[in-house]
DNA sequence: GTTCTTATTGAGATTGAATCTCAAATGAGA
DNA sequence: TCTCATTTGAGATTCAATCTCAATAAGAAC
């Protein structure tokens, strides 16, 4: 992670009269130092692994906080979880997800983003965001055979 | 709902060695019925309005039943509770939500189904099926002040 | 550095949608 | 009508997320 990544998160907290902890910052830094997709309770563990010890219900609410204020991008591919990202320097994106090994991979189209305004405006939308999201079989999961149970 | 749509689920039923029960037959009336997206919980509220007692679990596993078998569309608009509609005349589109009253309209676009396939392509992902939710505040919404509480 | 006020933390309780359990009831084939 | 596997209903359970509240700690003021 970045010092102005930091900086960026410190600034949040000032001005929303938070206050900066040594908890908030080991999960902000957690989830800055990884690229993957990962749900409050993989955060959670990934945190304890490397004896941070970080309540739960901590990492819950930090994780919140950084939503809030847009700091993570989160995610949710219906299976009643969230799915946090770092949100940084790659801001606007959808995704591909692999239905049978849940591997997510980024993607981003102009033209799709330009026919949605058009759709919104068509309906008289204001848009303000969009989900999409894009499941299929990945290249490796094509080829494997199903195990057999 | 027309008979030919009950028939259709008949035949399910019957194909899956499951029986038809009145149950069944009242959910999926109700279903076929509406043109709303509804959670489990109101399809089971409308029901006992009409005195029609089909118990809350019933309603569940009637709905993943017609879910499994195509005879529903469900979506997730990240709120943790399924919406379902009908799903038999018009099939596949995707979805304008007000994100103040709740609105949800449907849309279809065939230039981004195409970028859809283009893009899967490109990945190497073979498509299965997808999420395109545009979130924003429909027109009745954009000219009402928010109520202060 | 010390004091003070207010926000934050952690552990466990709670929520709510969805699923599971199991005894009683019921389809539907023989 | 009989039989038996399936289904139903009511309540228990699950699980992610949120809430509660006493103990702790941030950070402003001095």
């Amino acid at each position: 992670m970045t010092d102005s990544k930091l900086e960026k998160f410190k600034k949040v907290l000032k001005d929303e009269n938070l206050k900066l902890t040594p908890q908030r910052v080991e999960v902000f830094r957690e989830v800055c130092n990884s690229e993957e997709h990962r749900e409050a309770e993989e955060i959670y563990l990934a945190l304890r692994k490397k004896d941070l010890n970080v309540s739960r219900s901590t990492v819950y609410r930090t994780m919140d906080i950084l939503y809030q204020y847009d700091l993570v991008q989160r995610m949710d591919i219906g299976d009643g979880k969230w799915r946090y990202e770092h949100w940084l320097n790659c801001h606007q994106h959808d995704h591909l997800i692999c239905i049978r090994c849940g591997t997510i991979v980024e993607f981003i189209n102009a033209q799709i983003e330009e026919i949605q305004k058009d759709v919104a405006d068509k309906f008289n939308y204001q848009l303000v965001r969009h989900v999409h999201q894009l499941f299929g079989l990945c290249k490796q999961c094509q080829n494997t055979p199903v195990s057999v149970k």
